[in-house]
DNA sequence: CAAGATACTTGTCATTGTCTAGATTATATG
DNA sequence: CATATAATCTAGACAATGACAAGTATCTTG
């Protein structure tokens, strides 16, 4: 199917992958500020014209990267969600696969939730961040089947809030810079602790 | 004192404060890519390569308004927390205080805790940003003063991150993007008012 | 095989951060 | 007060960047 390329073809046949694989790398190398187009060209060993042709701007690369991410980060929420048993369990897991996603990828998961890829709106960043969400959403619904609608949403809120605001304190150094790795996770876990008790309280007192 | 230039004198006299302070426009304007070094002289009325005697580099720049941004974020919890009559309804004050801080000022919010300020690692940084974790602290335990200190500690994170996670998300138009301003507030404060009664029942219960 | 579309290269432009050298003003020392 | 010295700012230069234009090579389709 796809030859292997003896010298250096003219058309590099995988650009666009290449140039999202690559970008991805510098991502985590450099932070968002030191991201250059040309240098994933570099990397790419095209000209630094080449990615023209597959991205109209730089922030549509960045749009395509962070799409990627929400990807993922819903594939690893997925993942730890089907070693649970319970709901509850479910709705901590998701958690744990949330927090272990941002930790492995800190500099992707500041892109995907800071305000630089949302610049170049695409639909495949909408929907991938939509499905994501749902996930909340479902976890969430699974603990509190019962409870009215509005009080679901006012814990989806809840649920995601503290995961969220938990990971990014701590990717920032803001919470955790001086525990090791193990009683970091500790706290991370005492965190989905209390957080799914409020949940299932919510639901279950009236 | 501060003589009123008449025409434009050599020396700007205030260059510091004037680059700060419209970087900081700046900043807001064209969110953190669009910041560069060369506007801020240019709106300072002053040549490319004067901002070089006040700071090392744009990263000392950013990291000086981040620093500035703490320092606000912590006048405005503190403004919030004097109204607050009993210990939990300061809790949420400040949570509302953080929270309508990082509503008007977006990209700075973003700036302070992102990891692009940090690159530049200034004392000032680090201690701004200590004095404004350190009302959560002194919130957290004027509700639950007798509870165990690791309790405390805990409670301390999940109110944090919770309160940081909601408007982080709100900001990043990941909730609320079709509520109105008013039902936006309510979400808000329904997500406080979970979490101020989660940590009362953290340290009542035993 | 021809013709046109696609993928890529080379060259260019204004803009950027940072550096060096020089000009101007403030301050301190005698 | 005079003058040396430091602080502050300007001007010019450099490599790097994102974007655009124009040309070249390869693939595809008729």
């Amino acid at each position: 199917m796809t030859r292997a390329p003896s010298s250096k073809p003219y058309h590099h046949g995988e650009l666009r992958e290449a140039l999202v694989s690559a970008g991805r790398k510098l991502l985590e190398e450099r932070g968002i500020r030191g991201f250059t187009l040309r240098e994933c060209a570099r990397r790419a060993s095209v000209s630094h014209a080449a990615p023209a042709h597959h991205f109209a701007s730089i922030d549509d690369l960045l749009a395509e990267i962070a799409t990627r991410g929400y990807q993922e980060l819903t594939a690893a929420m997925e993942a730890e969600a089907r070693r649970a048993a319970t709901p509850a369990a479910r709705l901590v897991a998701q958690g744990v696969g949330y927090m272990a996603f941002a930790a492995a990828h800190p500099v992707l998961f500041q892109l995907m939730f800071g305000r630089e890829a949302n610049r170049f709106e695409t639909p495949g960043l909408a929907a991938a961040a939509k499905s994501a969400y749902h996930l909340h959403v479902v976890a969430v619904e699974g603990v509190i089947p019962k409870a009215p609608l509005e009080v679901k949403q006012r814990m989806v809120d809840f649920a995601w809030a503290s995961i969220h605001g938990f990971i990014t304190l701590v990717l920032e150094g803001q919470i955790g810079d001086e525990d090791s790795p193990r009683a970091l996770k500790a706290r991370g876990l005492a965190m989905l602790a209390a957080m799914v008790e409020t949940v299932v309280r919510a639901g279950g007192d009236p």
